[in-house]
DNA sequence: GAAAAATTTACACAATTTTTGCATTACTTA
DNA sequence: TAAGTAATGCAAAAATTGTGTAAATTTTTC
């Protein structure tokens, strides 16, 4: 999920609005809450939210009003949660400018699946994978791609799993054990020889000096540590 | 509604087939009809459809590998229909690529408010160019056609399918078993000797020189890569 | 039934991992 | 601080595994 999404939630009912919140929230989601329509919609056009959120029987106005006036200014999705299953509140609310409209009870999982759907379209071109970045190497772990300079580096398989673990534990020390299990798997717990040898490969490849590294680091005796 | 909006409908049922049918035809839809998940799909290279409507329940195949196998090539809408209320069923079709889930029954004017809100968004702009340009080829998915400094390259199906997801997925490494997946179909996941054999032709179609590939790459032991 | 496509078979070739061997560096203790 | 020992770095080999391509065979399509 790409970063600092924000959706406003317009839901006068306590438990479905900490139900739905605590639901996209684990999707990476930044929720703020509105009990009401208005509300909603102050929050709204404050927040330049990316996804609106909407039950369809609010206290002080009609879901399908809160639709309307937001999509004056806004083509960000609008998904609508509403106890009415007549299929006249369903078109009218559709075509008022929602993008999906959703019958309680719902499923969390088909909630999160639906908000996946209608803001998947915009999402395209737009994801950033999480980097990391050291001298003049740039490493995006979840594309197996490193890059020197803009330059893109080869790594074998076992030279990307070790970089991997280093990482992933960065600063810490990982143990000559640790390690080995890591990439070789729990049976190669004993000899940290492959781990010189990788060690060396990974220094000759990414270190601006390999003979005197500087953040792929040995703890001699205990492991190697990698120094952001 | 725009002129000359063609949809694709695959259904097995006869009678909900013409019921969506005339339906869609109210609207000004061109539907062409399919009762099977192969047709449907042959259907759809052919028609360069801007919505598919599928039910999940097909004789020959899954829905969902129809939605998977068409977003291979087409950003158009999708929507399912579907007799599965249970919603793992829901979450798998939309999280493959569909935009909407409707259950069976269904009224009518639900279904057409429906494909109203998938087909609006695409409307208002924001497209994504059809067309990938690398080297002296121009690729258009959505056409299914492929140009070699202004020459029609021919491609078989199954070399087509594997180039659209390596482009859908550019610059990533897409995994043996994820592009064996994607091309064969989930019950092909074992060997990758297949893969080496077709990115072996495409290379010999689209690449300068295909000993030397600069776009359709090898990563040793993990899979292939498109890189523009 | 002919043409196109997919699958199977076969083998040369390339990349990676593992093994081997030894030089170098870092700690320890006299 | 020098010598000895343990730990580490590195290069190049052998072994293993993975890859590219052609060609023959079966299946599918028209």
């Amino acid at each position: 999920m790409t970063p600092a999404n924000t959706v406003i939630l317009i839901e006068d009912e306590p438990q479905i609005r900490r139900f739905v919140k605590e639901a996209l929230e684990t999707e990476g989601w930044k929720v703020f809450e509105a009990e009401n329509g208005k509300r909603g919609l102050i929050e709204a056009g404050s927040r330049k939210p990316d996804l609106l959120v909407v039950d369809l029987g609010l206290p002080d106005m009609d879901g399908v009003e809160v639709v309307r006036d937001f999509r004056t200014w806004s083509t960000a999705p609008i998904l609508i949660l509403s106890a009415r299953t007549e299929e006249r509140d369903k078109i009218l609310a559709l075509d008022a400018g929602a993008d999906d409209y959703l019958t309680k009870p719902f499923g969390i999982g088909e909630l999160l699946a639906r908000v996946r759907a209608v803001t998947r379209r915009r999402l395209q071109g737009l994801e950033t994978s999480p980097k990391q970045c050291f001298a003049d190497v740039e490493v995006d772990l979840s594309r197996h791609s490193v890059m020197r300079n803009g330059v893109p580096v080869h790594l074998t398989p076992t030279e990307y799993r070790l970089l991997g673990s280093l990482l992933a534990n960065s600063g810490k020390i990982m143990s000559h054990r640790r390690l080995m299990q890591e990439v070789w798997g729990p049976n190669h717990t004993e000899s940290s020889h492959y781990l010189r040898i990788y060690m060396s490969h990974l220094r000759q490849k990414l270190e601006i000096d390999p003979a005197q590294p500087i953040h792929l680091l040995t703890e001699t005796g205990v492991g190697y540590r990698f120094e952001p």
